[in-house]
DNA sequence: GCACGTTTGTAGGAATTTCCTACAGCAAAG
DNA sequence: CTTTGCTGTAGGAAATTCCTACAAACGTGC
C-alpha cells in the first residue's frame, strides 16, 4: 500500500468526535500510520501544525468555526508540502472540484465512498499523487472488490464464507479435513486478493455482496 | 460487558457510507454482534426490519429521507420490543430527550461523545436498560478512563507508554529484562484497567492525555 | 500489631491474527 | 512443449485476546 517506509505523518480535523474517534480507531491499525495531532476546529488545527508537522491532513469541509478550504489555504500557504485530504458532505461539482485542486488540495472523499477509498486515498497522495475520487476514479480504489471476488477460487469463496460467518478457524479446518494453517492461508490470500486488512472487511463485504440470509 | 451469551442482532441506519463504514468496522471487531442489517434511509429501514428481525437499532437523528425520530415510531409501533439507540448531531436538549423517551427510545447517543459511549450504551440498552448520556450520564462511561490511568502502577504506565508508542513487546520485554509475556501480562492488565479492547484506543488515549510529544 | 484481602510483578497456555515463505500440481499462454 | 502463474496445501514468527497462577508487598480492619 506504501511505497516508502517512514512513517506517514497524520493530522486530522474533523468535528464529530464520534466520526473523528472512528475514524481514527480505524486509521491507527495501520502501524505506518503516526497520528501527530488531530482537532475539532480550523483554528486549532492552523495553531497546531507548526509543532505537529504532518506530511497529511485529513481534513472536513465543513468545520464547526470554518470551511475546510479556508483552513486548508492558509496550512497550505505555511506548509506548501502538507498533502490535504479534504471530506466532502456530498459528491464534489466539476466546479468545486476546481477550485479544490487550484488551492492545492490533493484529494477530496465524499463521505458517501466506501472508508477504504479514504484509506487507501491518503496513502496514494502522501506520495505526491493527486486522487480526485469524488469526480473520477483514476484506479476505482474499491470498486475493483467485486470483480476480485470473483477472482476467488470455489475453495477461496468457501472459506470466506465460513470465516466471515465468525466460525472457528479450528472448525472449520475440521470441516474441511485440512489443517488449520492451510485455512489461515486461504484466509491470507482471500484477505490480499479483496485488498482487505481486517476481519469486519470482510465480514460486512460477505454481508452485502454474497451472503443474502445471514445467520 | 454482555451478560447474555445470545448475540446482539444488531441494524444500523446511518446516511453517510463513511461514517456508517467506520462504525460499523468498529462494532463488528466484537463477535458478539451480529449485523442482521443496514441501510441509508430510513424508509429501507421500515421495510426490511420485518426479516432482519434486530434487537438493537442504531439510528441517526437527521436522516436524508426522513427524521430518524419519525422512523424509530412507525418501527416501535411493529416492534416494541425493539431497542433503539439515536444518534443526535447535537447533545439534545432536555425537552428533546423527554420526547424521545416518550416515543420509546432506549438510549441517545450524541455525534460529540466518544465513540466508547456508543459501544457501551449498545450492549447497555439491549439488556432492556435506558441511557441518556446526552443528557446525563448514569454511570459517566468512558469519563472514568482518567481516573483509570491514575489506577495504574508504575510499571503499567511505564508499559503502557512503550507500548502506544508502537514499540514491539519483544523490544520492551528485553528493555524492562523480563519475558515477554510478562509484558503481555501488563498489556492485559492495563486494557482491563482502562476498559479497552484495542490497540488503537490505547494511542489514542495515551497521545490525547498522557504523550504530550509523540515520537 | 496482626491477619486477611487486594494489588503488583511475574509468567504460562490456547486460539487467532498478521505477515511470510515454500512447494507440488495443474492450466494457460507463449 | 516449456515457462509462468494460480491453487491447494502447510510451516514459522510475532502479536493479540482471554485465561489462570502465584508470591511478595501493601493496607485496612479490628
Amino acid at each position: 500500500m506504501s511505497q516508502g517506509n517512514r512513517k506517514l505523518r497524520l493530522y486530522v480535523t474533523i468535528g464529530q468526535r464520534l466520526f473523528r474517534d472512528s475514524l481514527l480507531f480505524q486509521l491507527l491499525l495501520h502501524n505506518e500510520i503516526d497520528l501527530v495531532g488531530e482537532s475539532e476546529t480550523g483554528i486549532d488545527t492552523l495553531k497546531s501544525l507548526e509543532s505537529a508537522r504532518p506530511g497529511v491532513l485529513i481534513i472536513e469541509e465543513n468545520l464547526p468555526d470554518n470551511d475546510g478550504l479556508t483552513i486548508a489555504e492558509h496550512a497550505l500557504s505555511e506548509h506548501p508540502a502538507l498533502a490535504v485530504l479534504l471530506i466532502s458532505d456530498t459528491p464534489v461539482s466539476a466546479n468545486r472540484l476546481a477550485i479544490y485542486l487550484e488551492a492545492g488540495i490533493k484529494a477530496v472523499v465524499s463521505k458517501h465512498q466506501p472508508i477504504q477509498d479514504l484509506v487507501k486515498t491518503l496513502f496514494y497522495i502522501r506520495n505526491g499523487q493527486v486522487y480526485v475520487g469524488a469526480w473520477q476514479k483514476p484506479d476505482a480504489p474499491s470498486q475493483g472488490m467485486l470483480n476480485a471476488y470473483n477472482a476467488l477460487s470455489g475453495r477461496e469463496r468457501e472459506v470466506a464464507r465460513l470465516i466471515a460467518s465468525r466460525i472457528p478457524i479450528k472448525d472449520i479446518a475440521e470441516q474441511l479435513g485440512v489443517s488449520c494453517k492451510t485455512v489461515h492461508s486461504y484466509k491470507d490470500r482471500i484477505f490480499v486478493k479483496l485488498g482487505f486488512e481486517r476481519l469486519p472487511e470482510l465480514i460486512l463485504f460477505m454481508k452485502r455482496h454474497h451472503n443474502g440470509a445471514a445467520a
